[in-house]
DNA sequence: GCTTAACCTGGACGC
DNA sequence: GCGTCCAGGTTAAGC
């Protein structure tokens, strides 16, 4: 495979894809991310450690398509003018924008983006991974290998399944193959997704949040939380704040004490989305996302597995 | 408007 | 080896 190199915007690349963004990039022994957009396979890798280090990247089987890679990972974004901004406003996200410097929120396909969020209800990150590539292993079309050169190996690959494929699937299959409970939530979205125009998801990108959340939300099994990932995470809305146990968490932790006592009703989760949005404004849903990994990385170090 | 229980499953943990 | 708890939530019913 040839190599193309980029060098320019900031990006930490295993931080930014391992970061519960998205659930199918898988690093081999040499340290190339592999993964898919939409039908194309990509293949990722920073030699060198630091997030201003050169990129070094290709897609297959249509080869250099930069203007694919660079949309996905929003390399337009100066995350170091965002940087400035927030700590100016709020000094305790410095030590997250310092640790992971370089971490973009992913511009997803959203079909993909939405699906694997469906599987996130009480859940976890390793068992949300295992269960989207599952159902593109059975139900997704195989993508072409790049040629192989000085013994190269490249993992196969699957495109993220059809609406179709998915909404003929089989729900005993789907519960066997880790769905559980969640298997009938995503027959019965492809069945109201597919009925609609085919762009339908993709041109929400253009409507305000609360217009994005509503059509989501009126999908069965997506609640607020998981409209806000798919708006945030592949619908180009930056200032969404998808408030978890975790968000909520940093929130009582550092800005919002008051609300450590109460149940996350709609009016609890409005007032933290919106104590981030006062503190970080259109991009609250970027600076969420470093405080979140911050935090996962926190919990994974009290549990004794760092890094 | 708020609380509660049910919904799948595998891994971590304590015994 | 076994029981219990928990994990990026949503939904529907009951108050």
């Amino acid at each position: 495979m040839k190599w193309n190199i980029y060098q320019g915007s900031p990006l930490a690349l295993s931080v930014t894809l391992s970061s519960g963004q998205a659930f199918r990039w898988r690093k081999d022994s040499t340290n190339v991310w592999w993964g898919t957009i939409g039908n194309l396979g990509v293949a990722l890798s920073k030699p060198n450690e630091g997030a201003d280090a050169p990129l070094y990247w290709q897609t297959f089987p249509l080869e250099n398509r930069w203007e694919v890679v660079s949309d996905y990972l929003r390399l337009d974004v100066d995350v170091d003018a965002l940087y400035r901004e927030w700590i100016k406003r709020e000094p305790a996200i410095a030590e997250a924008t310092r640790r992971f410097r370089g971490l973009r929120v992913l511009r997803q396909p959203p079909q993909e983006c939405l699906f694997s969020f469906l599987c996130a209800t009480c859940n976890t990150v390793t068992k949300i991974e295992r269960t989207v590539s599952k159902l593109a292993l059975r139900y997704g079309e195989p993508i072409a290998s790049p040629n192989e050169e000085n013994g190269e190996q490249t993992p196969e690959l699957f495109a993220f399944p059809t609406l179709l494929a998915l909404a003929e699937a089989d729900e005993a299959l789907l519960r066997s193959d880790l769905w559980g409970y969640r298997a009938p939530r995503v027959i019965q979205a492809a069945r109201s997704l597919s009925i609609l125009p085919s762009d339908y998801l993709l041109a929400l990108r253009q409507r305000p949040l609360a217009e994005v959340r509503s059509a989501l939300t009126s999908l069965h099994g997506i609640g607020t939380k998981l409209a806000d990932c798919i708006a945030l995470f592949s619908l180009d809305k930056d200032e969404a704040v998808p408030v978890d146990t975790h968000i909520r968490q940093i929130a009582v932790r550092h800005f919002a004490p008051l609300l450590s006592e109460k149940s996350l009703t709609p009016r609890v989760y409005a007032e933290i989305e919106n104590a981030y949005r006062d503190r970080f404004g259109d991009y609250a849903g970027w600076a969420q996302q470093y405080l979140f990994f911050g935090e996962l990385k926190r919990a994974e170090t009290l549990a004794g597995c760092p890094d």
